[in-house]
DNA sequence: CACTCTACCTGTGCGC
DNA sequence: TGCGCACAGGTAGAGT
């Protein structure tokens, strides 16, 4: 499921290909399933983006935003892509067809196809006039926070550390797999609360999430068995439950919290005791 | 405000 | 072999 370092990467490889779209022209516009579509008429989309330039593309947290400037070139459009769990882009000669999977498409003059594959079809794309319409929603980028505003955030909540991590309001980018990574490098167990951690905690859980953000990045995401095999990431407890810690060999341990699947070790995270 | 639950989807992998 | 079913997860929205 793509996170933070899934969609970077997916970001660089739309600009670095040799396919890249970027400075090339929509000649026409595929909707496949209208449902992933996510405007009141789909095809306002098609309308909208035919003959425009693809400007660049940026990223906050888990979306994607494709500048794309209007045919007069005193205005601009941004089409808005939200993988969720299983969404994929893939850039191929338009010769090429469609995948089974494939949602949608916009094929440029070059020739490139860009493809949105989708098996669970959750993912989502829209057009908005300016990305702060969706970036305002959200909190900071969990890739370029600083210690300053995550300290900030962290000293105005008081939830679990689990669901807040997940809490894309709270910091953009974290989901399932990074929240339990990162919790496991700063020793920190999900079900601790926010406002029973000590200064020390707060630092080492900031200093986690940055240090697992870059080096997924880096990695150009996770491999995990069947899921994304496309970066190296080595997960650390994601998945591992009844394997044994890399640092203290304990079986890690899998729970619940907040309806999600959390892995951690019972030995490097000490379960939250009252008063604690 | 914190939390819980549900809906949205479909491929996978299990038990029988 | 094949069926049924629980499960996975990001987000929005409703409910407690």
């Amino acid at each position: 499921m793509p996170e933070l370092p899934e969609v970077e990467s997916q970001r660089l490889y739309l600009l670095e290909s040799v396919l890249s779209p970027v400075g090339r022209t929509v000649q026409s516009v595929r909707i496949v399933r209208a449902s992933v579509v996510d405007m009141a008429t789909p095809d306002s989309l098609v309308t909208a983006l035919n003959g425009c330039r693809l400007e660049s593309v940026k990223r906050h947290g888990k979306y994607l935003f494709f500048r794309f400037s209007t045919q007069h070139a005193t205005s601009a459009c941004w089409l808005v892509a939200h993988l969720r769990m299983t969404g994929r882009l893939y850039l191929t000669s338009g010769q090429e067809a469609l995948h089974r999977h494939t949602r949608f498409a916009l094929l440029f003059d070059s020739g490139t196809l860009l493809r949105f594959d989708d098996p669970r079809a959750f993912g989502r794309v829209w057009l908005i006039g300016h990305p702060d319409e969706v970036i305002s929603r959200l909190g900071p980028d969990a890739l370029t926070v600083t210690q300053e505003q995550f300290l900030s955030l962290l000293a105005s909540a008081r939830r679990q550390l689990k669901p807040l991590l997940l809490d894309q309001t709270f910091i953009a980018g974290v989901g399932n797999i990074y929240a339990d990574e990162l919790l496991f490098r700063a020793g920190l167990h999900p079900l601790r609360n926010s406002a029973d951690l000590s200064l020390v905690e707060r630092e080492r859980l900031y200093g986690s999430l940055r240090q697992v953000m870059e080096e997924a990045v880096t990695c150009k995401g996770a491999n995990i068995d069947g899921v994304f095999e496309a970066g190296c990431y080595p997960v650390a407890v994601y998945g591992r439950v009844g394997q044994s810690c890399r640092v203290c060999a304990t079986p890690l341990v899998k729970l619940k919290v907040g309806q999600r699947g959390t892995h951690c070790c019972p030995t490097c995270q000490p379960v939250p005791v009252a008063g604690n």
